[in-house]
DNA sequence: TGTACATCAGTGAACGCGCGTTCACTGATGTAC
DNA sequence: TGTACATCAGTGAACGCGCGTTCACTGATGTAC
């Protein structure tokens, strides 16, 4: 125990043992965490300030300096940890099979919700700087978004899951389901704890959701590309 | 021209006759729209500053409190405000016709776009405030968008659009609905000026998502409702 | 292995600034008689 | 209609505070010989 109590001992562990440069690693990653943690409670990465970040992380403000130019670079560092994130959700979701039939589709969801509780700070960050924060950071979330859905829409594709389909089209898909997933890991966020029969309704809805995009999919008929024309 | 350049006229419109409680309503629209205004940069809500506020609105800072107790009760003031745009959108669109067939979806979309683009600022307020902000705001939002899905599923159910689906299914629909084309919103005004052929990309794209959509729920068909069982 | 020096992650004091809020005020508008 | 008073939207000075950033520093780690 300290007499003058540490922000969760981040101090601490940067003490132990170490080259300089791991050290400096624990110092960064602190920095990261300490912001994610700030936004638990609905505040937006904007309004955090850099001094408050620092006394969350246990260092004095100066500090910052020698790992981010300014905020805005400590929230493209942020942006590019989700993207990781992103990724391996990608690769877990693989395994639940191809979403095709109901069952299927609620395996993945109950993949997603689980990933999205295991990674709550970061669905926290991605969805309220989406489409809120600063431009650049924005512009770099959709990067990784716009990225992951590409993704899957290669997936679906190399699964011939919809073997009608062209990959314009099957991307356009994806961009359905992914948008619709990251409004869904917000009310996952939001759900009150203890309540699993909320827990189960939100499941379902997302599944719901899914089947019609999924319906509508394969309803879809390509149209024979149209020559294209010239504005009237 | 005044020497002393002024924000927008503000004051001036103030300056003209009308009674206390007139003047006073002018004063508090100039805070209001201000507000809008400096959200224009991509600037989130939370990031404004109230002195910021009164000074694009053309008022000392104290007369703020005339109008509202803090910004969040002015942010609480524009989302009554974009509320009633939703709503008004709700009743141009329903002049469209019925969304089913391409031509109609097509119709709708670019009633829709024309909107947002004449509503910049609100559209800008609940897109970027939708998952951001403060969470009473997003609160706030969050209802109001669920008015306005609720209030669209009555139309297609009077409209008799998809007479297989009950209300709940409608609702699930809409909230499909609703959820894109608010992404599509925040692209609509991301839209680089005098460029078209991107304008028309973008709409094509919103018809292809909706017809999805809409090919799904015409393909949906209602389980009958298993008796509700308690939890394993 | 031992010594002398360079590097550099983190410190702590200091700065000027814009912030939200308080307070007493002004003077035009509104009301009672 | 005219007068005396009340109301209250907007003013302007003042406050204490946390902010981002600068600077010179410390002292442990790393490197060269």
């Amino acid at each position: 125990m300290s007499s003058k109590e540490e922000p969760a001992g981040a101090v601490a562990e940067r003490q132990n043992l170490g080259s300089r440069s791991q050290r400096k690693q624990l110092t960064r990653d602190a920095l990261l965490e300490a912001a994610l943690r700030l936004m638990k409670e609905g505040r937006g990465f904007t309004g955090l300030s850099l001094r408050e970040v620092t006394r969350e992380a246990g260092v004095v403000p100066t500090a910052f300096y020698r790992h981010f130019r300014d905020m805005d670079e400590l929230g493209l560092a942020l942006v590019e940890e989700c993207g990781m994130t992103l990724r391996r959700l990608l690769r877990e979701t693989r395994r639940a099979g191809v979403p095709l039939f109901t069952d299927m589709i609620r395996r993945s969801v109950l993949v997603y919700k689980r990933y999205v509780e295991d990674n709550r700070l970061q669905f926290l960050f991605i969805s309220s700087e989406r489409d809120g924060g600063s431009p650049v950071i924005r512009e770099a979330i959709r990067r990784e978004v716009a990225h992951f859905t590409n993704e899957m829409a290669q997936d679906l594709r190399s699964l011939n899951a919809f073997p009608g389909l062209s990959m314009a089209t099957l991307e356009m898909i994806c961009g359905l389901v992914v948008n619709g997933m990251l409004s869904t890991a917000a009310d996952i966020l939001d759900l009150p704890p203890r309540r699993p029969e909320l827990d189960q309704e939100l499941v379902e809805d997302s599944v719901r959701r899914l089947r019609v995009i999924f319906l509508g999919a394969l309803q879809w008929r390509e149209k024979p590309a149209a020559a294209k024309q010239p504005l009237p």
